[in-house]
DNA sequence: AGCACGCCGACT
DNA sequence: GTCGGCGTGCTC
């Protein structure tokens, strides 16, 4: 008599009182086709209803009353799954970061098949306004609050998202089921449709190394020939090759017969770096960007499974392509805050990659003109191998970079944005038909509108943030897309001169106008990115000199080379220092360096002006000297005295609510018990920086400790009493080492 | 999350 | 009485 095989089973369905396994019996007909992360459709619930879900184990024994057991149903028509290293994989995020299994499990298997996960739904009304006049009001004499709440919202608009239907009207299933008997709405779900691209490719002979790169190239073999593991950090200025090495890496693993994860920040994703990726490896590379479908991002991990991929480049997400044999995974530009992800979980690509590597025996290369602290640490202490790229390959000199100090400006009478120096030279480049590019330091690009008698700032109803001016002569909320019609009066104090402050990048381009009238200038921000190529088609109009200066935001000091840019301009230096974020001096020098490596890529020796109030700040002053080291030290004196990552690891719990009493309550339970566990690293809890967003509110306090495990404890105690409230209203976020602060 | 069960208020 | 909405609780 054969033992009854048991499964234990994550069912898919992201919600903390489903995320446990469940326990079925493996009926005979499938025993032998089952295995640690096939993916089976299950009955779940009273109603038996189909459910997907992945078996995480097996078990011939199971502690469930059998009468409560069910059979396995059917596989899931799915043919990707994961293996037990990838389920290992979800398990170690969802304990370091804080997640559902199910999400967890998501995030490393990101393909949603056919049907299943997320398609969108959308509510359409199928009645026009005068006939939901009719339901409303047989609705209002039922008093059948729910469905009244819908349809007063549908009358409103004539298509609402599920999820907002779900979320904030807080409508039951039932309700909208009868609303789609009656022929009321219809449920429409929204999927991409998929489309493809190709590339020619070409053979190329092997660049010689310089001594730098050989030297990286050969100790990383060595290390690999001995079978030792490591994560290495390549320290190397714009310009030093890194990329180079980067391929010598992988055309050795995939001689191995293993396969490569390049990772790369999605801005930097451009058509150059693509290609020489192709150039080189031809038809076994892979690229995985945003603008790619589930569909097609199906294709590509079938093709992955398979083997027919040897190397995948992509973002954050392409760290989970299913390689059978990875050999090693490559983070360039390590140090952006692309790699950390927004949503939940919450996981660093970095670190991520350093498990999934060990997972596989494989190894990680880590790449950055200027590391992140992070790293940095990391590599100080051993943890991993530093090698550093200090020469530019072309020979070329870095730029000579100035500080200019905006105060003495002012004080010798220039009131103008641009310091005497910068003018100068603008002129001078002017003259000389060479190119300029001026990186405004700011987020965000709109102005928001405040009154200069009393100094009312126009905000926005529903969160705790300004409204910005659109060129429309609208104002618009960034967050929840309020918008409203701009005002002629302070609404506070009645006067008539409450105006908006110009987006930045359109001040600064109204001035240089005003000073070089006739100079061509070109725009880069949000505004002027936006269409589907619109980031590109400015890029390629300044490369073709359709321009003499490029104004932008972030987005022009990221990846791109302008050969014939000889001068840059970083105006208002200092104002990544003014976040209240602790990572604010690390932003600001990267952000400056960066914008000091894209001058002068060509034969001609560049020139930068930094502008700034705060001429004495190490982050400017080691950013001018281009020091990096003398930048880390003082850097990484600041988070030990402070305790901030790296030095010790924090833990920031966010709780929101629709009701501000509840919210601030339980963020302050909280708050008391983690203090229980760790009396001495615990803050707040307060208001968040944005303390409302879309009529919710937001509480936050942070946990410092070294030990990163203390951390996991507490956020598992609290999810602990958060599990046991019944039905609540109030959610609560954790983020461990987050990017930024609340 | 999603489904059934059951309580309570409105109407043949 | 009974129809049907909406809250509550449970899911191997």
């Amino acid at each position: 008599m054969p033992k009854t095989l048991y499964a234990k089973i994550i069912i898919d369905i992201s919600h903390e009182a489903v995320d446990r396994p469940f326990t079925y019996i493996v009926p005979e007909n499938l025993e032998g086709s089952l295995f640690v992360g096939q993916k089976v459709n299950v009955p779940f619930g009273r109603g038996n209803a189909l459910k997907k879900g992945i078996i995480v184990d097996f078990s011939d024994c199971s502690d469930i009353p059998a009468d409560k057991l069910k059979y396995i149903h059917s596989l899931s028509d799915s043919d990707i799954s994961l293996n037990d290293k990838r389920i290992a994989l979800a398990g170690w995020i969802k304990r370091n970061y804080g997640s559902t299994m199910a999400n967890a499990l998501k995030t490393v298997l990101p393909v949603k098949t056919k049907v299943s996960f997320s398609v969108k739904k959308t509510l359409v009304r199928t009645k026009t306004s005068e006939e939901l006049d009719e339901l409303i009001e047989t609705a209002m004499r039922k008093r059948n609050a729910a469905r009244l709440r819908l349809l007063f919202a549908l009358k409103e608009e004539p298509e609402i998202p599920k999820s907002i239907v779900d979320n904030k009207l807080h409508i039951g299933a039932s309700t909208v089921s009868k609303l789609v008997e009656d022929g009321v709405i219809f449920i429409r779900e929204d999927r991409i449709l998929r489309n493809s691209l190709s590339f020619e490719v070409s053979e190329d002979n092997l660049p010689e190394l310089s001594e730098e790169q050989a030297a990286i190239v050969n100790e990383i073999r060595r290390d690999t020939e001995r079978g030792d593991r490591h994560t290495y950090l390549i320290h190397g200025i714009t310009g030093s090759g890194k990329t180079e090495v980067y391929m010598r890496i992988i055309g050795d693993v995939l001689m191995q017969g293993k396969q490569a994860i390049v990772l790369i920040p999605e801005i930097a994703l451009t058509y150059q770096t693509l290609m020489r990726f192709y150039k080189r490896f031809g038809d076994r590379v892979c690229i995985m960007n945003s603008t790619l479908s589930k569909g097609e991002k199906y294709d590509l991990y079938e093709q992955a499974l398979k083997g027919n991929v040897d190397i995948v480049i992509g973002p954050r997400s392409a760290l989970f392509t299913p390689m059978p044999n990875l050999g090693v995974i490559i983070i360039d530009e390590e140090h952006e805050s692309s790699y950390k992800s927004e949503t939940v979980p919450k996981y660093h690509a970095r670190e991520t990659a350093v498990e999934l590597a060990r997972l596989y025996g494989a190894f990680v290369v880590l790449g950055s003109a200027t590391p992140s602290v992070d790293a940095y640490y990391r590599a100080e202490t051993g943890e991993y191998k530093l090698f550093k790229l200090n020469r530019r390959l072309t020979g070329n000199q870095l730029p000579e970079v100035t500080v200019a100090d905006m105060r003495a400006e002012l004080k010798a009478g220039n009131r103008s944005i641009f310091s005497r120096r910068l003018k100068m030279l603008m002129e001078d480049r002017i003259k000389k038909h060479q190119q300029i590019m001026l990186f405004l330091n700011r987020r965000g690009f709109a102005g928001f509108v405040s009154c200069r008698e009393c100094g009312f700032v126009v905000k926005c109803p529903h969160c705790d943030v300004s409204l910005s001016l659109h060129r429309n002569g609208k104002l618009v909320c960034h967050y929840c897309g309020y918008t409203q019609d701009n005002v002629k009066l302070c609404p506070q104090c009645g006067s008539k001169y409450i105006a908006g402050f110009k987006a930045g990048t359109e001040q600064v381009e109204a001035e240089v106008q005003k000073i070089f009238p006739g100079v061509r200038t070109l725009r880069m921000d949000a505004d002027t990115t936006a269409g589907k190529d619109g980031y590109e088609n400015i890029l390629t109009k300044f490369l073709d000199h359709e321009a003499d200066i490029l104004i932008g935001t972030q987005m022009i000091v990221k990846g791109h080379d302008f050969k014939d840019v000889t001068l840059m301009g970083v105006l208002a230096a200092d104002m990544s220092l003014f976040a209240a974020d602790y990572k604010a001096g690390e932003k600001t020098f990267q952000l400056i360096t960066q914008a000091a490596g894209r001058a002068g890529r060509g034969d001609d020796p560049g020139e930068v002006v930094v502008q700034t109030y705060k001429p004495d700040h190490y982050a400017i002053t080691h950013a001018a000297a281009q020091d990096y080291e003398g930048f880390y030290n003082e850097e990484v004196g600041y988070r030990e005295l402070m305790d901030y990552p790296p030095a010790a690891h924090m833990l920031s719990v966010l709780v929101t609510g629709a009701d501000e009493n509840g919210a601030e309550e339980l963020a302050g339970t909280l708050c008391s018990l983690a203090r229980e566990i760790n009396p001495s690293g615990v803050f707040g809890p307060a208001r968040a920086v944005i303390s409302k967003i879309n009529d919710v509110y937001r509480f936050c306090f942070y946990i410092k400790s070294k030990d990163y495990d203390k951390l996991v404890q507490i956020k598992d105690s609290l999810e602990e009493v958060l599990s046991k409230r019944t039905r609540f209203k109030e959610s609560v976020f954790f983020d461990f080492d987050p990017q930024n602060v609340n």
